[in-house]
DNA sequence: CGCACTTCGTCAACCTGGTTGTCGAAATAG
DNA sequence: CTATTTCGACAACCAGGTTGACGAAGTGCG
């Protein structure tokens, strides 16, 4: 079966989109039915050891703004915690709330489910030969931090 | 080497992201430096045939007025030309320009130059096993038409 | 110590690409 | 001929990004 050059970037984005909505899916039926795949990632940034805004700006590459923005939002919504820092009064520190950290750890838990199924359904042999394959190409034209992703196909 | 369930998608969308970056940077070398990707699936939405708004709001999953839109940037960009229907006194038809229909054949080859790059880095059995892979995976959680992509991850 | 420079986070203004709601005009059904 | 649908426009709005300016706080160094 010959295939058109096309098809390459849509089976990824599909495959992507899948997985993402998947995990979306499920973490609704987990009792987190409010968070947005942008927030999900930007959760990630801030990591289980917290870290300032201008961190979570960097790490998700993006500007300071609109990391506090989208800190802002987490907050709204009971991931995360603001705080000031008591080492630099200049600096805040973002902080993951139980609740945010419940919601982690049910992401991990969701994507080793979920890799199961591809394993279930393609054979571990197979899909650790397309992780590795994935690899290879992306290391090959390093991507930015993936944070980015809303904004970039602008 | 055992992989966490996460990197999954990360490999995708970096994957995903490498290629259309690298699509973007080949497309403004042969003259076509301000098409961005969200203007590509419209165009592509648009179609060698052309097509109604409403159509191509349709085609990408979008309102109407979206794609109303994204049509006006595309034809500022001198990619399609509107014009009355003249079977349908209230549409308006769209229809891609030779620039625009440039800019397309230019995609293609550009993808299939992108799979050739894959293939010599991966060898054709491996390349097509994870194509065949994706699809597997694809179709058994079908995707929507992947035009909203940019709004999707709100 | 004191001053220059950098960094932190905020505010404000703006852009893009979406959304919904309303509307008049044109097509279609009955 | 009328009732309903569809087309595409306009307006208002939202989310998530951007840049620029800024004061306050930390840092380096003569």
């Amino acid at each position: 079966m010959d295939r058109f050059g096309f098809e390459l970037p849509l089976l990824l984005a599909g495959a992507f989109r899948g997985l993402i909505d998947e995990l979306h899916r499920r973490l609704a039926e987990r009792g987190h039915p409010d968070l947005r795949p942008a927030y999900g990632f930007a959760l990630q940034a801030v990591g289980p050891d917290g870290a300032t805004m201008s961190e979570v700006g960097r790490r998700l590459g993006v500007s300071k703004q609109a990391a506090t923005k989208t800190v802002g939002k987490l907050a709204d919504l009971g991931y995360v915690d603001r705080a000031p820092d008591p080492a630099d009064a200049r600096a805040v520190l973002v902080t993951i709330t139980p609740r945010g950290r419940d919601c982690l750890r049910a992401s991990a838990e969701i994507f080793e489910d979920l890799r199961r199924d591809w394993i279930k359904e393609l054979g571990k042999p197979r899909l650790e030969a397309l992780e590795a394959d994935l690899t290879t190409m992306v290391s090959r034209a390093p991507t930015a931090t993936l944070g980015d992703l809303p904004g970039w196909l602008r």
